[in-house]
DNA sequence: TGTATGATCGCCT
DNA sequence: GGCGATCATACAG
């Protein structure tokens, strides 16, 4: 049958942007290492601003693929950026990750990101590929099996989402469809 | 606290 | 050949 669309309890053959608050307070891990997440970003196909908006390309093949895998890219020659892909294979819509509370594996992030603060290990998309170590690698990948694992939020612990203006993008720029937890303090940038 | 800038490379025009 | 879904550092105030 068809690739498993529903992860912790999310179904991400939903829209980006429906799909995207619901991530926050998931616990995602690669390789046992990870966190909550705390902020995330929806792209959509008709969404200038999406990488995805001009069709189908080899960099952006896995957006156009099965939901609830993951889409890897490099950016600005440097650095890694994970997103999960969402809706139907073949629209090419998708949720970067922006953002975690380091929860697991403190000690191998903090030797990846050569970094002691760990506020400063997971508080940006580049920032939390390198301490999670992914790369180029999982482009493709299934989000239901290893090396990644999702756990859903707790029920009782609902977390508080508030959103805001996608962050270092030209075009699209009003479009809201940042989200984060409220008053988290391992965000990028604070919401306003 | 904030603005500016360099690094660095692959994608797309 | 131009330009990023970024980050860290270097300044200015």
């Amino acid at each position: 049958m068809t690739a498993p669309s529903i992860l912790a309890n999310i179904d991400f053959s939903q829209p980006a942007a429906s799909v995207a608050p619901q991530l926050i307070g998931v616990t995602v891990l690669v390789h046992g290492v990870g966190g909550r997440i705390v902020e995330v970003e929806a792209y959509d196909r008709d969404d200038p601003a999406s990488h995805t908006y001009n069709g189908p390309t080899e960099r952006n093949g896995a957006m156009f693929g099965p939901p609830g895998h993951a889409y890897v890219y490099l950016s600005h020659g440097i650095h890694w950026c994970l997103n999960f892909v969402c809706m139907e294979a073949g629209h090419g819509a998708g949720v970067l990750i922006r953002a975690l509370e380091p929860l697991h594996g403190l000690d191998a992030m903090r030797l990846r990101r050569r970094q002691q603060d760990i506020r400063m290990l997971c508080s940006g998309p580049g920032k939390l590929c390198q301490a999670l170590a992914v790369t180029r690698a999982y482009n493709g990948l299934s989000l239901a099996a290893p090396p990644f694992q999702l756990i859903a939020r707790d029920a009782e612990a609902e977390a508080e989402v508030v959103s805001g203006p996608r962050i270092g993008i030209s075009r699209a720029v009003e479009v809201p469809w940042r989200f984060g937890e409220a008053g988290s303090k391992f965000v990028s940038k604070p919401f306003r």
